[in-house]
RNA sequence: GCGCCAGUAGCUCAGUUGGAUAGAGCAUCGGUCUUCUAAACCGACGGUCAAGGGUUCGAUUCCUUUCUGGCGCGCCA
């Protein structure tokens, strides 16, 4: 168990004993300064008021005791207006050598989501074009928080809506219908703005050109049609690809389309009119979103008969519900902020709890080259690609450049700095932690050390040493925090200070060197253990562990 | 005008749900390789947590007002 959770447990028997109800502030954490001991305890502070009784006072029963309830706690202080500071036995941090190689791969990981079917959904890129520096961002987002909540326990799904349905889909059958005309030799052939500029456009229409150059003959309705049918396959292999070379795993591509035309939109307006949340007025079909605390009503169906976006996305969200998943999570770009109310508007409407949909919102990337700006719009076609990034920076590099940032605030990718192989690119130091381990190994091999020695652990008492036990511990409940709070970058900072702990340790103690093959076993063993810890984290980032650098 | 997000060291950013003397990297300056990877380590310098007010044992964190920056407010997608 946990040295917070084993303290927890102590805590509470010791209350219960005492007649105190347990806290729901109880907060249980190491303090920031280390020389308090290893963890601290506020739970006579939040409660002595509710027990009658002064902090101070509460809390040194409290220590009495938790000293006599276990013998893995080696000290125990009141401090300041009644925090309580606990010590662990060396011993006990010792003991978390053979629980991580116990646990291996799957040490940090529990049950702390057990029974809740998450979904969530992320990039759904429209397919009009590649992937951008921005979308690289929600991907590598939603795909990290996916790969924490299954490993903090929770039955985790990754899904890609595709918007195909939309008239966006029919401007992109005209864009590369207009280019095929150009390409036969057409003159008077006007490229409207609205119409997608990027050359990848020009590239879809001579492949189709060459494949069937009887595409220029064919009736214009026709030939757009094809031309959309064709680009958007295109597009949706490229986005693919791209996501697949960003170690992105997509667990369901959900098709707009698929849902129109099983009539899963109609039956979503129908339920909404049904339910008294839909009415008709100018033509249009309205839906009352203001009741659920919305600026606006918001339209579902255009008076023209055309379907809006937010109509098919009620129906999408239906369907999520449907197939069992009771936390929807939608990663967003931070500019579609304002779609949020309609869509909780929507989530209530469907009697679904409040908290059972939450947006994470990522905010824009702004993409520089040695300080300088780098614009883009997709529209415009001057963009920077992901594809493009990646294959220059790494995915790697990338993936923990936007996973070293909470998702709410902006983002300068400077290409130059993350290219770098310097400290301003911490990945390099958090791999270079896992590769160090793994040449101590071969290294131990190769001077004929035993590697299945186990080495007196009771030995390892440096600072240093009782330092990177102390934070392996911390780990699992950083991922059970990082998967509750949706916020992967909580794993990027445990391991840059995880690294920092072991970079600071291989620096003054000779490993293999060690005076006695004791303690040389015994050290191997705590470093394997922290780079299993490293290994462990990386994987959750989607970041390679490399054997050597 | 209304709404959302942000404002923390010269720069880039954390701050684990209200805890103790606010942290890290970069930059600058000064040290450390005849021993397991120097892509590393150690030390120094650096702060009115945008500003004011409030809530309480205690506020970077919660409430409020103001300032600054970004984004959004369509029968667009």
């Amino acid at each position: 168990m946990r040295a917070s959770d084993q303290l927890t447990s102590l805590l509470r028997t010791a209350m219960a004993d005492l007649g105190v109800a347990w806290p729901d502030k109880a907060v249980i954490e190491p303090p920031r300064d280390k020389k308090f001991g290893d963890l601290a305890a506020n739970c006579a502070l939040v409660s002595a008021k509710a027990a009658g009784k002064n902090p101070r006072e509460l809390a040194g029963q409290l220590a009495e005791a938790l000293k006599r309830l276990s013998t893995d706690i080696a000290s125990v202080s009141v401090a300041g207006p009644g925090f309580l500071n606990v010590t662990f036995a060396p011993s006990f941090w010792q003991s978390r050598i053979p629980l991580v190689e116990e646990e291996g791969d799957g040490f940090g990981s529990s049950r702390a989501g057990a029974g809740v079917r998450a979904q969530v959904e992320f990039v759904s890129a429209n397919p009009t074009g590649p992937l951008h520096i921005g979308h690289g961002r929600g991907a590598a987002i939603g795909d990290s928080l996916v790969r924490v909540m299954r490993f903090a326990g929770y039955d985790a799904q990754a899904e890609y809506y595709i918007n195909d349905a939309g008239r966006q889909m029919q401007t992109l059958g005209r864009s590369i219908w207009l280019r095929v005309k150009e390409l036969t030799g057409a003159t008077d052939v006007a490229f409207p703005e609205d119409c997608y500029q990027g050359a990848y456009i020009i590239g879809i229409a001579k492949d189709m050109l060459d494949a069937d150059p009887a595409l220029a003959d064919m009736g214009e309705d026709d030939a757009v049609d094809a031309c959309r049918a064709y680009g958007m396959r295109v597009i949706m292999e490229g986005i693919r690809r791209d996501l697949d070379d960003f170690n992105v795993r997509m667990d369901a591509w959900f098709s707009e389309r698929s849902l129109v035309e099983a009539g899963a939109v109609e039956r979503a307006l129908e339920g909404l009119k049904a339910a008294g949340y839909a009415y008709e007025e100018d033509g249009a079909l309205w839906f009352n979103t203001t009741a659920f605390g919305d600026d606006k009503n918001r339209v579902l169906r255009k008076s023209d008969g055309s379907l809006t976006y937010f109509a098919s996305d009620i129906a999408y969200h239906a369907d999520k519900y449907g197939r069992g998943f009771h936390s929807l999570t939608d990663v967003w770009g931070a500019d579609h902020h304002g779609y949020i109310p309609r869509l909780r508007a929507a989530v209530a409407a469907l009697n679904q709890p409040r908290d059972s949909f939450d947006v994470v919102l990522v905010q824009l990337v702004n993409l520089l080259r040695d300080g300088e700006q780098i614009a883009m719009s997709t529209r415009a076609g001057a963009f920077e690609s992901l594809a493009e990034v990646v294959r220059e920076v790494g995915a790697d590099a990338a993936r923990f450049m936007f996973l070293s940032r909470k998702s709410d605030s902006k983002l300068d990718f400077d290409l130059s700095l993350v290219r770098q192989r310097s400290m301003d690119n911490p990945v390099y130091y958090v791999q270079y932690a896992h590769a160090r381990v793994k040449a101590l190994v071969r290294r131990a091999r190769e001077r004929g050390m035993d590697l299945a020695a186990q080495g007196d652990l009771s030995l390892l008492t440096a600072r240093e040493e009782l330092d990177m036990l102390r934070e392996i511990d911390r780990f699992g409940a950083v991922v059970e925090d990082a998967a509750a709070n949706k916020a992967p970058h909580y794993i990027s900072y445990f391991l840059m200070d995880l690294a920092g702990l072991l970079h600071r340790h291989y620096a003054s103690h000779q490993v293999l060197g060690a005076d006695n093959a004791e303690l040389a076993s015994a050290r191997l063993r705590l470093l394997r253990a922290v780079g299993q810890c490293v290994k462990n984290g990386l994987a959750l980032l989607g970041v390679s562990a490399p054997e050597s650098m």
